[in-house]
DNA sequence: TACCAGGATGTTG
DNA sequence: CAACATCATGGT
């Protein structure tokens, strides 16, 4: 067992486990009683299960079996970057200040971080299964594959997942996810990526060093890989707060819920409201797919 | 039943 | 280059 702390500051632990609570389908994370508990694949290979919890100003993290000093310092920095700690918020609290749209979602989701996808292959996975289709379904693959292909271990009675690792993805078939109700397109395109991955020729830390620009270039001249999983990508794996996934129906429905208008924004529409987020596009994008979240599923009840 | 879904690609005019 | 067609099926 191992246990430290994060020291957090404007930072809302409550907003930030009930996006991770979004969706009963979710099997590679559990909130249960304000902790998060997560199955995790460690550099070594080796399986650790993390469990957080929020304690005053410090975000605890602890694991289930001991890690060794520089392994607590890879931990601590993959829950800050899965939280999106080091961020500034104060800034783009500032900037969003005489925002019609913005304003009052920063008062109500004050604290509420980008919560990041910080593995590149589970982000780019993620994107291509929800590309055009509802997000129940998109869950419901995405359940499939991470059944069929990654790590698992019981925790508190139920069944918490690795999401599978390009390895074990690059050597399967199309044929093999077909009958999961994968399209034969989205097949090919994960398991492209996959092998990519392997290959060498796609490298998360490689495009970690590159500016935005360069990295997106170099993520959609991947197949299956548009202007919107790009940014959704650079926004979620790479924490690019200039990322913006304009196209996002999510987004759009977002907007036609806090409009007084009764539908959703043209793009030219959209980008004017967009000028005032400038540099912080991707946190208004997140801040409006959580409050619409919410709505939601208000709404069902 | 028709239309929409956290789009991308390939073809056509 | 812009406008279509296609993918592929669940949810409402």
């Amino acid at each position: 067992m191992t246990s430290f702390t994060i020291p957090v500051d404007l930072f809302s632990w409550e907003e930030s486990i009930d996006y991770l609570n979004r969706n009963p389908l979710e099997c590679t994370h559990l909130v249960k009683n304000h902790r998060v508990y997560k199955l995790l694949e460690l550099p070594d290979a080796s399986l650790a299960l993390l469990q957080l919890s929020q304690k005053g100003e410090q975000l605890v993290v602890e694991t289930n079996k001991q890690v060794a000093v520089e392994m607590q310092q890879w931990l601590k920095a993959y829950v800050s970057n899965w939280f999106d700690l080091r961020r500034d918020l104060s800034t783009f609290y500032k900037q969003m200040e005489q925002d019609a749209l913005l304003a009052p979602l920063c008062v109500r989701y004050e604290g509420l971080r980008i919560v990041q996808i910080p593995d590149l292959f589970e982000a780019l996975c993620w994107a291509i299964i929800g590309q055009q289709i509802n997000l129940t379904f998109a869950y419901k693959l995405r359940l499939r594959l991470v059944e069929l292909y990654g790590e698992s271990e019981e925790i508190e009675g139920q069944a918490l997942y690795t999401f599978p690792n390009p390895v074990r993805i690059a050597g399967i078939q199309p044929e093999d996810l077909r009958p999961y109700q994968f399209s034969q397109r989205k097949a090919e395109y994960i398991i492209g990526i996959a092998q990519a991955i392997i290959e060498g020729r796609l490298d998360q830390q490689q495009l970690a060093t590159q500016s935005f620009e360069e990295a997106h270039r170099n993520l959609v001249n991947l197949r299956g890989v548009g202007n919107w999983t790009a940014n959704y990508v650079l926004m979620k794996t790479y924490g690019h707060c200039q990322a913006f996934p304009i196209e996002d129906v999510g987004l759009h429905n977002g907007i036609k819920l806090l409009w007084e208008h009764d539908r959703k924004p043209t793009l030219e529409e959209l980008k004017v409201l967009a000028k005032s987020w400038e540099g912080w596009e991707a946190y208004a994008t997140f801040y409006i797919w959580h409050h619409l979240m919410k709505w939601e599923r208000e709404a069902k009840f």
